[in-house]
DNA sequence: AGCACA
């Protein structure tokens, strides 16, 4: 019996997330790990009762979302493999776009929510807001002191990470790549980190493979291979 | 397990 009789959606669902990891760095990490596979319009995850541990990830199409479904499945992201479906329903930013978004639905959900308010405060009901990938604010790092063209080297040298950037993302968006060791950050240096693979081909499809990545929307790292 | 977007 198949899991997904869902039909496609450019909107994936993934379930069976860590509970546990703060919902913004959440949407980054989702936001990195995702956008291999097309443009990302939108992330939406909640923290309530009923919605944590689960995310929706919307693509401007259809085909990077089959992408996502399938090659993404089970992948383990903060210690827990992904399970991932298409969405049930359309995005209410993609309705909105094509202009077939129903006002009734929002008026179905104010009603709701009046309910839940009148009947005890929701503690934690942690104003999620809809910010979209909305990313830190005006962010121009110095550049760095390493100079660029290094020689081929198995440890890599990442540049213009965000700084809410941990190397538990990292590692999950390198460790994709063969050869893979570990990542590097020092707490005193943030937006950099250093990659270390196994050997400098390895390190070099990486590079190859991440070069100009973003882990926010305005955030394309830059890969260089480390210093010897 | 659990399908939202204010």
């Amino acid at each position: 019996m198949l899991t997904s009789d869902i039909p496609p959606n450019q909107t994936i669902y993934i379930k069976n997330l860590n509970e546990k990891v703060n919902k913004e760095e959440l949407k980054r990490s989702l936001y990195a790990l995702f956008s291999q596979y097309g443009r990302i319009v939108d992330i939406v995850a909640l923290k309530t009762e009923k919605l944590r541990g689960q995310a929706w990830v919307v693509f401007s199409e259809v085909t990077a979302a089959s992408n996502a479904v399938r090659q993404m499945q089970n992948f383990p992201f903060y210690e827990k493999p992904m399970r991932i479906q298409y969405a049930k329903t359309k995005s209410d930013c993609i309705a909105k776009a094509e202009g077939t978004y129903d006002k009734k639905k929002n008026d179905e959900k104010a009603e709701r929510k009046k309910h839940v308010e009148n009947g005890h405060q929701t503690g934690a009901a942690n104003g999620s807001r809809t910010d979209t990938n909305g990313g830190p604010p005006g962010a121009t790092r110095k550049p760095s002191t390493q100079d660029a063209a290094a020689e081929p080297n198995n440890i890599l040298f990442i540049q213009n990470l965000p700084y809410e950037t941990t190397s538990m993302m990292l590692e999950m968006l390198f460790k994709q790549y063969p050869g893979f060791r570990e990542v590097r950050m020092i707490a005193a240096k943030p937006g950099i980190a250093f990659v270390e693979f196994d050997d400098d081909d390895q390190s070099s499809v990486a590079m190859q493979a991440l070069q100009g990545f973003k882990i926010t929307p305005q955030n394309p790292m830059s890969i260089i291979y480390a210093k010897k």
